[in-house]
DNA sequence: CGGCATCCTTAGGGATACTG
DNA sequence: CAGTATCCCTAAGGATGCCG
């Protein structure tokens, strides 16, 4: 069984496209760490605060700072200060819709972690709200059929 | 707009899942590192050959050694032998089943970076194979809907 | 509460040269 | 062709302590 992708026409030599081009790269400049990935989680799950991020990701507070100030920096997260009624002003990290749209990467993660990475499938699962029923990432295609990796042909943007 | 989860029942407090059987941490310990991801980008590219591998993904030979023993030794690659005729044995290296299935995984921080890195949408994009039709990857539970974020419950697994 | 300063250790990665 | 060996640099991250 082969696991590649159809590549078409143009994109062979491979020249024809510059590596430095590649969005996965990409977005791996702007999420480059493990602990970028799990304050992302954690923003995720509700999770707003500093020391929260520190003690929930499992990391010093001197990364967290890091981290956090990264992902400002790259509009993933927003900083922001709000008050309670009666308490005084607080800081917190909230996703941007930029940082928001990483949520399939992350749940993809989780899906093949779940598969492959733990006994029983993962400690937690994604359910549709209302609907209960279990919820995947999945390729689909325009047409709306499922779609399998085997299925896929690479093809040079049509700008 | 808020970018969280529901987090429903026993999740909270977060005392009742503990932290290392986060099976996106897990994936992520399996993952480290951009050069890795990008050697498992270059397997689905069709690359099979050590000298390929470093030159495309664009890192040293010392570090795509490590990177390819590492990604063998884990289970995502296979290395073998083998000879075309008339030719000398020859290595390469191909995604087993384990690795071929992150493939999502690319694939939504491919989209991502194409949406929010790139002035033109990425330079390349996936087809499905005879259909023609864009491949994007989504949220879609088992009942057959497409899935939004905000529409997510976060449970703990039912064994 | 939400950090920063300092010091330390380890891991990632480049360059160059060399080997079976 | 498919790597290893060596050397060096930088980034990631922990521990501790301090600050507005």
């Amino acid at each position: 069984m082969e696991h590649t992708l159809h590549l078409t026409g143009s994109l062979e030599p491979r020249g024809a496209w510059k590596a430095d081009r590649c969005t996965i790269a990409r977005s791996l400049e702007v999420i480059p760490t493990r602990s970028a990935f799990l304050i992302l989680r954690e923003a995720f799950y509700g999770t707003t605060r500093f020391a929260d991020f520190a003690a929930r990701v499992g990391i010093s507070e001197p990364v967290a700072a890091a981290r956090l100030r990264e992902l400002v920096d790259q509009g993933l997260l927003a900083r922001e200060d709000y008050r309670e009624p009666g308490q005084r002003t607080r800081q917190r990290y909230r996703l941007t819709e930029k940082g928001a749209e990483l949520f399939p990467v992350l749940v993809a993660l989780m899906q093949w972690g779940d598969r492959w990475l733990d006994e029983h499938g993962g400690p937690v699962e994604l359910r549709h709200h209302g609907c209960d029923e279990r919820v995947e990432v999945e390729l689909r295609c325009a047409a709306g059929h499922a779609v399998d990796a085997s299925e896929l042909d690479l093809v040079r943007r049509r700008s």
